[in-house]
DNA sequence: TTAAATTATAGCACTTGAGCCATAATGCGA
DNA sequence: TCGCATTATGGCTCAAGTGCTATAATTTAA
């Protein structure tokens, strides 16, 4: 009996869309000329956490973008002030 | 001998902006005239989880809300034209 | 008031975000 | 080139996001 296969489901992952928005922090960031520590420091995020976002390796959650626009002094539609 | 106690992180969880997010993604919503389960459809998201973001049970991730700005057919900064 | 539509919840499974810590890789000025 | 600063990654842990399905609660229309 072939054991049942868990039913996939799909998980979205933006890709494009996580891109964009990395590059926009990214200039951001630079903009500001502080670096990922300095940013960790101000948002309260990790390091780790700030380099992954920059790199596309995870898809931050709603509540980590609030802090990064408070982190940067900045507004929301700023931090989105992008085009993917 | 007793248990030691696993280290505490803290975890982010925005309240106050889920709300305003949530408050002006109902009427975003509500401005088309569409269900919960249209903007589902129209998003590639499930009904809960739309009900979920709504409702403040859940902190959405980036793609999610890429998603949802198109299941609107919004511009990104328009999705986050609110204030906390 | 009732039935239907809509929204909210619940529970399980699976995946993954993020903290934390360490280390590697890269960039950069002296 | 050589350190140092900065960025990127790896691995572990745990909490939590989302899919999926079902059902309850609430709202709306007849």
């Amino acid at each position: 009996m072939k054991k049942r296969q868990p039913k996939k489901r799909k998980l979205i992952f933006d890709q494009a869309g996580l891109t964009a928005f990395a590059g926009h922090l990214k200039n951001l960031r630079a903009k500001q000329q502080i670096t990922q520590e300095q940013l960790a420091y101000k948002s309260g995020l990790t390091l780790s956490t700030i380099a992954r976002i920059e790199t596309v390796k995870i898809n931050p959650t709603l509540s980590t973008i609030f802090v990064l626009a408070r982190g940067l002094d900045i507004d929301l539609k700023e931090l989105f002030d992008f085009t993917v």
